[in-house]
DNA sequence: CTATATTTTCAGTAATTACTGAAACTTCAC
DNA sequence: GTGAAGTTTCAGTAATTACTGAAAATATAG
């Protein structure tokens, strides 16, 4: 199989930017050439097409798997399997914000969980602990925010953003309510 | 200089996760050392407390220097230069999504511009493009709210977090509004 | 300007991570 | 069961990335 020069761009692409997050070369190009991949590919076929070993694309798969950003299925009357990158990329990005919450927020905030229960030594501790409290605060409010977005359909988030700051709008007349109703702040 | 056993662990933690970001591990300890410290410190204190070589601290803060997460200040009579942390964690926060959009989004949403522009040469081609239509709307729409939320002052932020799914109430209370006014959709 | 304190650079090396080919394993048709 | 088709594992090696110490560069006090 021969690469387009488009898709060729796109999966060399995408095997760059895999480095730039946790995923390597290899990773990141198998992804691409599924996600503009018009049909589902078998290993031998991606093997070939990007020019690796049969094992490093067993491998690379493997851990697409991980991710949760491929597909495997059966083509009838052909024993090997076969492989496709979600067609909704709303869930696509999904998935890939959840696993790096996974992977990169949770064993963070469990870690800063456990620090701040210990008991502080000297002063520097308690500093260090005051700072820690203000990171856990921040990532447990982003996350639980995260949570929410979440679990929104496709549209509604669509909508939401593209409401952008409008929704803000809705905070500031809040605000101002407040102020006067409040009368404290000048 | 001798860390606490507090302050170790949470060094420790960032250089594990550091390479699950993208900065090594001497980057994150160094960045989680400068996080929790009381007081700025020099490139030798970092260099004793974490054990690194002096010349891999001074690549370590130059790589925090590029990323804005460190400040460099001078202490009256002395002529080393004395880095800390940003206090405010929200505008870590700020910073680090800013760059990281920089890094990982930005150049794929401009290589997507290009391949947009392509004349496609078949129809797998055609598919191709149309796929990264789908994903280059979407980042487009994301990064376009991502900038829109960059802009808010961090309370107003927090509030809206804080609120979380409670916007989208007024979402679906706008939906139902318009069905049934428009009543067209059964 | 000189002497000295401090930082940066960089070539060499160490450590880590990625990749391959061969062998082991699995699955399934017969 | 056997054998063919396909997949995975893994030890060895290649490639990449991180780290160091020595030397160069820079800054500043006098």
């Amino acid at each position: 199989m021969n690469l387009s020069p488009l898709s060729q761009d796109f999966v060399l692409h995408f095997g760059e930017m895999g480095s730039r997050w946790g995923i390597n070369r290899t990773v990141g190009q198998i992804y691409a050439l599924l996600f503009v991949s018009a049909k589902p590919l078998n290993a031998d076929e991606i093997a070939d097409a990007l020019q690796f070993s049969r094992s490093n694309v067993s491998m690379g798969l493997k851990e697409l798997e991980s991710w949760n950003l491929v597909r495997l299925q059966h083509l009838p009357h052909d024993r090997r399997e076969y492989f496709s990158a979600p067609e909704d990329v709303w869930a696509i990005f999904r998935t890939l914000a959840d696993e790096r919450r996974k992977r990169e927020i949770d064993p963070t905030l469990s870690m800063l969980r456990d620090a701040l229960l210990a008991i502080p030594a000297n002063d520097e501790d308690k500093f260090a602990q005051k700072r820690m409290t203000e990171m856990h605060n921040l990532i447990e409010m982003a996350t639980s925010w995260f949570n929410d977005v979440h679990r929104l359909e496709p549209e509604t988030l669509k909508q939401l953003m593209k409401m952008g700051t409008k929704v803000t709008k809705l905070l500031e007349m809040k605000d101002k309510i407040k102020v006067v109703a409040g009368g404290k702040n000048k």
